[in-house]
RNA sequence: GGAGAGAUGGCCGAGUGGACGAAGGCGCCUGACUCGAAAUCAGGUGUACCCUUUAGGGUACCGUGGGUUCGAAUCCCACUCUCUCCGCCA
């Protein structure tokens, strides 16, 4: 949520900011409310103050007794009323204005790069090289039911599209992938953390999934629950509402946890494979600093998840997405895209995500100074370190050999028992019967 | 699921209809004392919003939402959460 003080300050310059985003909003309708808001504050507040003075006025009459007091009852029982209807058109122009702030999309950094979408996201930085194969590499959704470790017809058969069961080495590699990632987050100092995967309403909206993209989510049918898309929701959450001590920041946390997707809209893409699916496992990494410290955090949280894909010999880049691509809570984002041989393509693998205060005036998270001074809003930070899933694929798609196999990069190793390579499965791929 | 108890400021804790933003204590800040510190003494110490802005004034907030009343931390209703006991259960 932007701050609105700010948003009616300047109005021109949000709206350069909103085209910047390639958005359409309405912010004249936003200052109309807050004018209206105003001038709702004023009168009842006055009429308030004068029915608090009276009253007690009342109280010495009544003490008194006489006709006085009756009269002067009739007369505030009016004054009452006024007061209960103003506060009721207040607290509904409140809500009207909230509805329409929480609907704003984060404002980007002025730094960040101009433009309409995807394709006009500069590349910032590359690490290793494009592995060359003196034969055709597969693809992992072929690659994984040879290894006999995917299965994507049984996934169907138990809950639909988009589901995948992991077996064997697949379902150790996952298992593999998560351990090692959180062991070197830890290592990084991030604290790890178990959190629900089902969170609240104020929890969903806290972190921007609600109210703009319900529809992008599983909830719990008959309750306010929703299946957490990313462990962002809970772990940024965990301080919803607090005033934290600045000698307490930073907060740095990381979970691995199932994430749930409705993909609601993304019907003709990524049908096939793990690339797209509606429960995966992630790394997530979050943090919670000092307003002027989420610039070089962002920075380091981005290697810490690079990090991840070179201790696994893993190609990859880095881009920044530019004001037409970044997510509504963003104010800058870099993506990590893995190179899948497979597919002869970058995918995102990570994104690394700075959210200002956007999050944090959302969800009244703020940090008293230590010098004593007011409290102010902290700023958030998030990004997975990595998917799980997509590390799998990018892990047999790049470390993929002619005869099918697949070798488990060195790092992965002592999490898979030692194995150091998963062979074809004799007659596998399509025994599904 | 059944029975009961509770939710008050940074923390503990008093408060059963008007002078309560809220006693008292702890913590914290400032001053005095001290070479310095501790102890002691004095004063101060919430958040948000609105008006006016050197300064100030006002309103709201006692788990959440409703209700009664001229007036609610205080009375009524619903909900949420916490604790205790019983049942059930991974």
């Amino acid at each position: 949520m932007l701050d609105s003080r700010k948003v009616l300050a300047d109005l021109d310059a949000i709206k350069a900011a909103m085209a910047r985003r390639r958005g359409d909003v309405d912010l004249d309708a936003i200052s109309d409310l807050a004018g209206r808001r105003r001038d709702l504050i004023v009168s009842t507040e006055d009429a308030r103050h004068r029915q608090k003075r009276m009253g007690q006025g009342l109280a010495k009459a009544a003490r008194e007794g006489g006709d006085y007091a009756a009269t002067l009852r009739a007369e505030l029982k009016d004054l009452s009323e006024q007061v209960k209807e103003g506060a009721s058109s207040l607290s509904q122009v409140e809500a009207e204005l909230e509805t329409l702030l929480l609907s704003l999309p984060n404002i980007p950094y002025e730094d960040v790069p101009d433009g309409a979408g995807p394709e006009e996201n500069p590349e910032v930085s590359r690490w290793g090289e494009k592995p060359s194969f003196d034969f055709e590499p597969k693809a992992h959704w072929d690659l994984g039911p040879e290894l006999g470790i995917l299965d994507f017809e049984r996934g169907a058969r138990l809950a639909g599209a988009r589901f995948t069961v992991l077996m064997d080495g697949g379902a150790r590699l996952e298992r593999a992938l998560g351990a090692f990632m959180l062991d070197l987050a830890v290592g990084s100092g991030y604290r790890e953390v178990a959190t629900p995967l089902l969170v609240n309403r104020d929890s969903m909206t806290g972190t921007g999934q609600l109210p703009k993209f319900e529809d992008d989510a599983f909830k719990v049918e008959g309750q306010d629950l929703f299946l957490i898309p990313t462990a962002e929701v809970p772990l940024t959450n965990l301080h919803r509402g607090e005033l934290i001590e600045e000698t307490d920041l930073p907060f740095r946390y990381c979970a691995s946890t199932a994430c749930f997707r409705a993909e609601a809209g993304g019907y003709g893409t990524d049908t096939r494979g793990l690339i797209r699916q509606h429960q995966f496992q992630k790394v997530e990494l979050v943090e919670i600093v000092r307003p002027e410290d989420s610039s070089e955090a962002l920075l380091k949280l981005l290697d810490n998840a690079c990090e991840v894909l070179r201790r696994l010999d893993l190609h990859y880049r880095v881009v920044e997405l530019c004001t037409g691509d970044l997510g509504f809570a963003a104010a800058r984002t870099f993506d990590i895209e893995v190179w899948l041989p497979g597919q002869n393509a970058y995918r995102e693998i990570s994104s690394c995500s700075d959210f200002s205060d956007y999050q944090a005036r959302r969800m009244k998270m703020r940090y008293r100074p230590a010098n004593g001074a007011k409290p102010r809003l902290v700023h958030t930070l998030n990004g997975s370190a990595l998917a799980l899933g997509r590390t799998l694929v990018a892990v047999l798609e790049q470390h993929q050999r002619p005869d099918g196999s697949v070798v488990v990069p060195e790092a992965l190793r002592p999490y898979m028992g030692g194995r150091q390579v998963l062979e074809p499965v004799a007659g596998a791929g399509r025994e599904t019967s």
